[in-house]
DNA sequence: CGATGTCTTGAGTCCCGTCAATGCACGTGG
DNA sequence: CCACGTGCATTGACGGGACTCAAGACATCG
């Protein structure tokens, strides 16, 4: 890698806070590679040969069944780290919603140079604590909303995970953005039909709660209304 | 903490693996507890306190909505660890399903010594990426299993990990076990209602594949059926 | 202007939730 | 010992919310 200093996600990223020489030991592991719509980086069950940082773009994070049915288990955007340190297999797959560019490292390259360097290793548990936070929350969801809820959950979601895209650190959430995943995709992270997805977005658009100025962008007109339906706490 | 050498979760909790004069710094931070069937240990919500291992007991993890909808999103037993180390709230509640005996740590001071033995961060870091795993896997089970697949993944997943308890870090699954849930909690960890999960039960019965001696006591009679109604990959 | 893929909408069905009654084990007190 | 109350669990009847199946609308692209 060039330089990791001139990194868009250095400051977001794991590798932020490392010093000077970490930085650039982990930057010669590591090399750009970029991805386009729809291509899938590694599939569940496959040996896991790498891990990555998102440079920039979507992806999704889903497992399925053997007869063809598919939860998504997250969805990760820039700055955020894909794969699966010390294990051999990769427990998911990975797919990008839009092109991307990712920093990729071999895994076994990457699981040496974290145990050699405890501030790495520190911030990948940070971030996977996190994640497990955020999954708890979604299985929360999964469990016991309802598809009302379930919608209005993931457009306040969404409104604030696009909306802390940029350089600095915080942003507020969007009120305006587009979906990275189309109906069928929303279906598989709420646990509902494509059928069902589009009842509620109907539903949303005709209560003043939403606007829909095509199918992939949504406008919140009643951010308040939303989090009501949401039945956050 | 008298003497962690002679713990009976030693090989197997996050102390694993630790110097012995480390483990014996770690001991002096750490007293026992125990706890009654019942007890909660900590609230969502709450400044996060204190983290334990449970040395002996099930307890469970749940979330939960302002109108008290509960999810639950994890089951803990002999030798696991709980709490949100490096959070300010925890992000769940912690609540003992049967009589229990933890090793208590303040949350700060548990940071600040995992901070700086990076041997024992990597021990939750691997923890942490697994139970990760098992989130996900939950997650597909919410989204996409129907009744009968999650009472049969359920039952599996029980008789596995109630049958890793032993001191020895491996042990077959049980075909008898009593389960620590009542059928309310049974609900709320796999997103059903009491009555569905009682229905169910009778059905798994009156098929022959299980075996319900008492209300708690489950005997898997045909674990390849279950398997199969599990809709496992 | 069709061809194609995605989304929307409608009609009907079914699985699971809801409500209610009953069964069963256990404890307590008469 | 039995009557009674209490807490779970089971079972039944019923309804509704989401799924299924199918048709139609809409956008994009050759």
């Amino acid at each position: 890698m060039k330089d990791c200093s001139q990194c868009i996600v250095r400051n977001r990223a794991i590798c932020a806070g490392l010093e000077t020489a970490e930085l650039e030991l982990l930057g010669r592991l590591g090399r750009k590679h970029k991805v386009s719509k729809g291509q899938t980086i590694f599939w569940e069950g496959d040996d896991a040969v790498v891990v990555a940082n998102v440079i920039e773009g979507v992806l999704k994070v889903s497992i399925s069944m053997s007869d063809g049915r598919e939860q998504i288990v997250g969805i990760v955007f820039s700055s955020d780290f894909i794969g699966r340190p010390f294990g051999q297999q990769s427990p998911y797959s990975v797919t990008a919603l839009t092109d991307a560019e990712l920093c990729v490292f071999p895994r076994s390259t990457f699981d040496s140079f974290a145990r050699q360097h405890p501030e790495l290793e520190h911030k990948l548990l940070r971030r996977t604590l996190n994640e497990l936070d955020r999954a708890h929350a979604w299985m929360l969801l999964l469990g016991k909303k309802n598809a009302t809820e379930r919608i209005a959950t993931l457009l306040l979601e969404m409104s604030v995970r696009l909306g802390e895209t940029g350089c600095t650190v915080d942003n507020g959430a969007l009120d305006a953005f587009e979906l990275p995943l189309d109906r069928r995709q929303i279906g598989d992270v709420l646990g509902l039909t494509i059928e069902t997805v589009s009842r509620q977005f109907s539903k949303l658009k005709a209560d003043g709660v939403i606007h829909l100025p095509d199918r992939r962008t949504v406008s919140i007109r009643d951010r308040a209304r939303l989090q009501y339906l949401s039945a956050a706490a």
